[in-house]
DNA sequence: TTGTAGGCGTTATCAC
DNA sequence: GTGATAACGCCTACAA
């Protein structure tokens, strides 16, 4: 079923039908409707391939996602939707690539065989060699994260050095001097990861602003590492009294650890973050955070991107959201903790 | 950059380059050297897209998941994940289609348009317009789910019925006599979801057998609404000791209103449930439930579908899962409530 | 061992 | 207002 076989059934040729479709032509009304009703009675579709082929694009785009195995955040979770969203409100399918490091397979056939007009880049490293393919090739692309070099391509972001430094302050300002950095997993930070790195820059500028106490932890992905982070901090850190964090996936883990040591939040222990909206409000009890707004930053890199796929030449825009903390109820004056009881 | 200007710079044919990327043809050592030499220096990959025209394949599955505005369950995205990595370690792409009803414009283009060799249909309804249209393609397709009529089509499936009814069973062993069904929202068993309805099913046989009150009550997918559910629930039926239920985004919110109505789980209240196993333990407290493997089954699911496209005319073949409830410690005797305190 | 040529299904240019 | 025809880039008979 192609448009030879619409064509001869209407007794026309390939290119009318062609253009009765696309409308790129006047058509006269009388094969209009004979060319309609053909198609209608055979349920003809033209073929994206076959189009694709001929037009020099795919009218779909790659979206490149933490690799398989690693479950997803929920703010992870928030850009995919939202990218998912915003291309189809744009009439662009998702392709989807879970690929973290090089040489990766699907990777490289999306890229390399120009299967998408572009690509949404996620969890982007310092250095990362997605991010160098991509240049080397030209196809569009743009970042949820940024590398070393940001003015090298677009991307959207969220400023956890900023955000994580505000936390820092704020918890200072309720009087906490001994503070907690809870950071994403060890191997995500070692291998170079953007918010890992930039959340221990602005933790460690904000607590030397404010001569404070403090110490980092890596935490895996997840709430049982959650509640094994937050017990050997109590453990080796006797003072401390509040904790500020990027890790959403462990903060149900936290939560339990704390309220295990008998430390209720945030009467006897503060905690402070940085989590997508929806997450933060759903958390029991809710969090106070640098509310990430996840789903407009998918949309928003959609967005960017349908732009560099119409006009290549474009500069590179860029787009740094620095939410502001939203009060829930987790972070409370200081006070000390083991008071004698 | 295409393949004639790979021959044309190694002074051979395309042909000759075709078949020396191939391998379907003996090229001699020193052509295809030379051919490496130049791929290599300019970086020539296939295009994608003109192979698929000639081969008539894509190399790619569709992946049709629950439409955009909805959250993902996390048994959901269980499948999601082991889709796309099952996908991915058979050098398949996925081509994501976020549509439920019927007329979904990405859904058309995906299966109307040929841009993939297969489907994956997640959250399939009782009568299911996409499964029609998809028999009416002739398309390869397997269901993680499956319609009234299942027979006619590829699936792997969850019992709800019977796991739902080994629930009430279990929670009848105990000792409880009022137990209510906590499903899934309204407007989805509404549209005719399958496992909402068979979880009904199930529900209302078991209870029949064992002669219980019973309750039952949609709920939305997330915990607020299970929070309000739970608070009607205990406020209507004053009688009520334990829930069987299959909606997992609830959860935190049913076991949050049973803390603030003072009942301990499980000393004075029992809940049992159907969960991915995932979820089911990392809830606070791990929940007594059946562990639906979603990793597994989303593997299968491609499995299947792989088969169907190699083979169209293979049997149709089901899967339907009914794992053993584990006992995790949220279900435990009856014991009357609102006791004279 | 290599080259020639046709066709996958579509769009768009040119001609009538 | 409509038709013939040449691409798009690749694969693969068929020929040499």
């Amino acid at each position: 079923m192609n448009i030879g076989e619409i064509a001869r059934r209407s007794g026309v040729s390939r290119s009318t039908v062609s253009y009765a479709l696309s409308g790129k032509r006047r058509v006269s009304k009388v094969t209009q409707q004979r060319i309609q009703a053909v198609i209608d009675e055979l349920g003809y579709r033209p073929n994206a391939t076959a189009r694709a082929l001929k037009e020099g694009r795919t009218r779909t785009i790659g979206l490149v996602i933490p690799p398989a195995g690693r479950r997803l955040t929920d703010m992870q979770l928030g850009f995919v939707a939202s990218v998912v969203d915003a291309a189809g409100r744009a009439d662009l399918d998702v392709l989807l690539s879970p690929s973290g490091g090089e040489h990766d397979r699907s990777f490289e056939r999306m890229v390399g065989g120009k299967r998408v007009d572009g690509v949404v880049l996620m969890e982007i490293r310092l250095e990362d060699d997605r991010v160098t393919r991509l240049r080397q090739t030209g196809l569009p692309f743009v970042g949820i994260g940024r590398t070393n070099r940001p003015e090298e391509m677009s991307w959207v972001d969220i400023d956890y050095e900023t955000l994580i430094s505000r936390c820092v302050h704020h918890l200072a300002d309720l009087g906490h001097r001994r503070i907690a950095l809870v950071n994403r997993s060890a191997e995500l930070v070692a291998a170079g990861y953007g918010p890992g790195h930039r959340a221990q820059t602005g933790f460690a500028r904000a607590v030397a602003e404010r001569g404070l106490d403090s110490v980092q932890k890596c935490c895996a992905d997840d709430a049982q590492s959650g509640v094994a982070c937050v017990e050997a901090l109590l453990g080796e850190h006797p003072g401390l009294t509040a904790i500020a964090t990027i890790n959403e996936a462990a903060m149900p883990g936290m939560y339990r650890a704390l309220e295990q040591a008998g430390l209720a939040v945030p009467r006897d222990f503060s905690v402070a973050g940085v989590a997508a909206q929806h997450w933060a409000e759903n958390l029991h009890p809710p969090l106070t955070a640098a509310d990430v707004p996840a789903d407009e930053l998918g949309a928003r890199a959609v967005e960017l991107l349908i732009q560099r796929i119409a006009d290549p030449a474009t500069p590179h825009l860029n787009l740094l959201l620095a939410p502001a903390i939203s009060l829930r109820g987790t972070t409370g004056p200081a006070r000390p903790r083991d008071p004698v009881s």
